[in-house]
DNA sequence: ATGAAAGCGCTAACAT
DNA sequence: ATGTTAGCGCTTTCAT
């Protein structure tokens, strides 16, 4: 394996002057850049990593943190990583994939003074978040993929859940529906201050109050089973619901079988609308479901565009940037039904 | 941020005794190491990460290789990921996620031969993968999570794709069945070399000829509309069928679809097994599938224990592994019905 | 425009 | 059992 030294012999130059026909830190003549270029190819040299991380106190490796429990990675926060990954690869990066436990903050804390990361991208952020404090003590800029609750100075990258919630029940709103029920995260997730469990909740508290209608919301567990459950709920506090918006991307196929089996047709007696659900997952359905579809990699290159910016210039101003969940109208939602209301299977047109 | 020197001045021995306290590399007297230990805690130290690796020329990072095309990751290559991560991380190491295009030789020579990966673990293997070359060549320690053709002298962990296979067809067997098609990946990922599609159409085959039948294989594209489409034509070549064994996560669920548009029950009528599939994805369906539940983060922490021998003890024999995927019956499958053969929604129970 | 040389913070001989 | 010191391969002042 060459090193500068063996370049720079073969040159004919210093040392420095191949760093810096390398760096481009400072001006190097055609003639001289050219035969420190010959030189390279000839050896097949690559600069050493390590080596020049050390040096230039910058190791060009940036961190994504998240906790890895057993679940494992969803269709959405799997697309944020791989939005990251080819991001940072793109612009000469690395990327590490650490999976820190919510309460590990020691753990956080060696990991963040090793100086082995240049930045980290910090994900599934809860509303009020200790590993970012610790991060900040450790002088490690970061930028996070949701949102602590104050977000005074910090940058992040979200979901804009306010207005994916508020067109999902104006795209319902719009086909006649007016019972519409919110089938939300699990009720630990609302405990435990899992930000888009809460902005979906307010949020569609907000925009249900607006038409003057009441808002009903449930939670749901993470899986078909929780969904079924929550459907059942669902029926018991509005019988006469039209509409079930899910913001949760397990439930929601757990709420289309339990349709099913109460004897309702999607979309004719009831719509779904799935929120934050990646176009693979609603076509898995069938129907194929209505979605607000989440942005996906573009969080994760953003997030690491702005991360990027705060490594480099240390003074840059804060990214804080909510990207939209857009409308993609499939087979599960459809005008509501003028007069089957409370009465589904009943078959007398008006 | 105190270096090591900090803390042998503060300790009052020398780096040396410091470093070797750390690494215990060396034996070190109780009194001491207590000395040592308490300056570290004292000062706050944490090694630095780049200058050991520069040092000892281990860096302790190790990296994950995959292609990032647009589609993202599935579930199960997404279980693998984060096997690999939570093992490696539990084992002091970082694990850097790198997307390589298979195409982009060169760019994987530099990553390579930058000297920062101590060994790389190597996903979405082709048949015939001229990656793996590149990294023999730069002296890179390999291991694979797939199988080349020639696997002589390299390490691999995969999915046991016979066995797995095998198993399924031996289920369906048992239930009576006979006129069985296997709905596998796209005829372009049989075309290229796609190991876990050729290794299941053979399987399928060898299986379905021990029993003395005849095997029906139709490759499908990874959607929901690939699975539906395959059906029309498993309906063309094999009108009589009675259950679907999938090879492609994707397309089952436009098979279930396509099966109630044709007016057959799942599993009265057809029964539905899908292979290599993860619970999670199970349970979307309904029923919910019949799996061969792939081994999931068993693979990723596998490979990168293995890779970590590799790495650690340069001369360690291979590993290679396969891991079959276990039946987890649900609702897709259950017996044959006798006399439907051919003639579906005829009810005439003998 | 180029060179010389002092580190970056650690490991690992080589001493004793 | 501990200390001394020469690197690891680069970047970056400070000279010229």
């Amino acid at each position: 394996m060459a090193t500068m030294q063996d370049v720079a012999r073969l040159a004919r130059v210093s040392v420095s002057t191949v760093s810096y026909a390398l760096t481009g830190a400072r001006p190097i003549s055609q003639a001289t850049r050219e035969k420190v270029l010959a030189a390279m190819a000839e050896l097949d040299y690559q600069p050493n990593a390590l080596a020049r991380g050390l040096a230039s106190r910058r190791s060009r490796i940036l961190g994504l943190l998240l906790p890895l429990d057993e679940r494992g990675l969803g269709a959405t926060e799997s697309a944020f990583v791989t939005g990251a990954a080819a991001t940072a690869s793109a612009a000469g990066y690395h990327l590490v994939l650490s999976p820190v436990d919510a309460g590990d903050l020691d753990g956080l804390r060696r990991l963040a003074s090793q100086r082995m990361l240049d930045g980290v991208v910090l994900m599934e952020v809860q509303v009020d978040d200790p590993r970012v404090g610790v991060l900040r003590e450790a002088r490690v800029p970061v930028v996070l993929i949701g949102r602590t609750g104050d977000t005074a100075d910090l940058s992040y990258v979200d979901i804009d859940f306010d207005r994916t919630v508020r067109d999902a029940v104006a795209h319902l709103v719009d086909l006649g529906h007016r019972r519409i029920v919110h089938v939300n995260h699990s009720a630990a997730a609302l405990a435990g201050g899992y930000g888009p469990a809460l902005r979906s909740r307010d949020a569609f508290a907000a925009a249900m109050t607006g038409y003057g209608v009441t808002p009903v919301m449930i939670p749901a567990e993470e899986s078909a089973a929780g969904g079924r459950h929550a459907l059942t709920t669902a029926f018991g506090r509005a019988p006469d619901l039209t509409a079930v918006l899910a913001m949760n991307e397990s439930a929601v196929f757990g709420i289309l079988g339990e349709l099913t089996a109460h004897g309702r047709t999607v979309p004719d007696d009831v719509s779904v609308v799935s929120m934050v659900t990646s176009p693979q997952v609603a076509e898995l359905a069938t129907p194929a479901l209505t979605t607000m579809t989440s942005p996906g990699t573009a969080v994760g290159r953003i997030a690491i565009e702005a991360l990027l910016r705060h490594v480099r210039d240390d003074g840059t101003a804060l990214h804080q940037e909510l990207l939209p969940c857009t409308l993609e109208v499939r087979g599960s939602s459809g005008p509501v039904r003028r007069q089957a209301v409370g009465a589904p299977r009943t078959e007398h047109p008006s």
